[in-house]
DNA sequence: CCTATATTTCAATAATCGTTGAAATATTGA
DNA sequence: TCAATATTTCAACGATTATTGAAATATAGG
């Protein structure tokens, strides 16, 4: 993990509408959630959702399926744990979880 | 911590310049740093260093202390530490860290 | 007191970001 | 195929953010 990718992933994640977003699907996990229901759960037109959901993507922080006419969206889990493991690794100093 | 402090924090960390600048205050650990040196090791201009030392130290990252006609900054630890316990109550699930 | 040093404040500008509405694309089912 | 549904793309606009230079503030030391 450089710099430069924890940079792009926090901007990803700071902002109200795209954390939210980011919570739900690491609340729905394997099932994901759809575009429409995201959108209306954030209560933002669909295509402010395809908006905030490309710049996560973009960070890698969630991943979308095409499912007949509906796009799921699911959280990277992956990518977001070694986000933390940096930010834990560089800017936290002997930060013992629990 | 709610939604609106996690998003404030982030966006403080997500560029370059504060991250990196954070970084260097958690390394540098009780001794601080003072805004002159911290302005060169970032290669930017004295006034860009007070720009964005102040969006740090409104997010509580970091805080300063004037010692005669230097003022000297610290990285606020615990407000780091729970916005990465956030992180890992809400967007990690089960992420056990080590 | 005066000058040099250290930092902040202010103003201007450019760049990026977020929101909105309209149009485009693709898929489903009648 | 046609209409309806689901989502994305595009363009425009306003808002926020980052950078730069100039001026202001404050302290230290001669």
């Amino acid at each position: 993990m450089d710099i430069d990718l924890a940079v792009r992933q926090l901007a990803a994640l700071a902002q109200q509408t795209r954390l939210a977003i980011f919570k739900s699907l690491v609340v729905a996990g394997a099932d994901g959630i759809g575009a429409g229901e995201l959108a209306s759960r954030a209560l933002i037109a669909p295509n402010a959702l395809s908006f905030h959901a490309k710049e996560l993507r973009h960070a890698g922080l969630i991943r979308s399926d095409i499912r007949g006419r509906s796009v799921i969206y699911f959280a990277e889990l992956d990518t977001m744990r070694a986000l933390v493991a940096y930010l834990l690794e560089n800017c936290c100093v002997g930060f013992d979880v629990q």
